[in-house]
DNA sequence: GGCAACATGTAACTTGTTACATGATTCC
DNA sequence: GGAATCATGTAACAAGTTACATGTTGCC
């Protein structure tokens, strides 16, 4: 369960609410560990439970009531102890490659369609990456945590140019193929 | 649902067990999109109510009985269907990133292993998909339906060579930042 | 006045994982 | 005789998705 500690991982930073948590993730580190905020809201809940963050409602006028959530000490130490723990592979499910794999049932004329819209999908990735990376990191000095972000936020810039070429590559094959 | 349609391509190769599914996933188009064997019998379950798929028992002096499931011209038009509604992005979930991007609050020296243990990992799927394409498709004249698998199968192949690179590009970097 | 965004959640359902269960055959 | 592989599944649980529910503020 690796949601539980991307989600402290964003509370170390500052606390936040579950709707803050939900658009921190939609922006950054959600680009490496996606969730919707319905599973957020579930974590949040058995976070508490855990005594790993403390939540605390904050009455705002005329505004619905804002719940914070703090990482507490046990949580922080719940941190340190998962990053020491293996990793697994990522898991592999891509609907699009099962479609290429099997090229010759399926509707080809689609299937380019497909691959176009993909690549337009990462070509906006690419582009929010690098217009995080050109507002946030270039140019400035960093400390580590800032470093680390940045890492990932590079090893993610190449990973869309990587996809681009891949897909592209992938159209000009077919068409070699002839569909 | 892809895993219902992942299995009926599988299927129009040849009717096959459940055990032969899982087999043939864990060596070909689960590189694409993995199951694990109880989540193949489940959906070979529901397959069969939708008569997507007709089961057949046979018996076998000695073994225990093999159920072979060979897809119908029902499952045949579902595959066509499918293969021209649009896909979603790929989940995005690695733990890994995630330990990245919270560099500061990680154990490095635990991280570093990490890194190494995913690069052996991802060498030796690099080995698999190579020793599959030079056994099978190098210098061969191929169909269409093997021509499909094998523009998959070097995708997977560029795919490897890339994340070997990013990860061995993050190991630098991390040195660079006192890591 | 209506619609988007803020802010919080519940309910139902589908998928994916882990562990357990059974019994035969083949290889060492 | 024991371990690995063949072959088939069930049960319980965890994670992820989709739809629904509620009420506010601010903008056009």
């Amino acid at each position: 369960m690796a949601l539980a500690e991307a989600i402290l991982v964003c509370l170390t930073e500052r606390p936040m609410s579950g709707y803050d948590l939900a658009k921190y993730f939609d922006a950054s580190i959600g680009f490496f560990w996606r969730a919707s905020h319905q599973q957020i809201y579930r974590e949040l809940g058995r976070l508490r439970e855990r005594e790993l963050v403390d939540s605390q409602e904050i009455s705002q006028s005329g505004k619905p009531n804002r719940i914070v959530h703090t990482i507490t000490d046990k949580g922080r130490t719940a941190v340190t102890g998962w990053s020491a723990k293996p990793v697994r592979m990522p898991s592999v499910k891509d609907e699009l490659l099962v479609k290429l794999y099997a090229l010759e049932t399926v509707d080809t004329k689609a299937m380019r369609e497909q691959i176009s819209v993909r690549l337009e999908q990462h070509q906006s990735k690419l582009s929010e990456f690098r217009r995080i990376k050109s507002r946030f990191y270039d140019g400035k000095d960093l400390n580590l945590n800032q470093k680390g972000k940045l890492i990932a936020l590079e090893l993610g810039i190449d990973q869309e140019l990587f996809r681009i070429a891949g897909w592209e590559t992938v159209l000009k094959k077919m068409t070699d193929a002839g569909v």
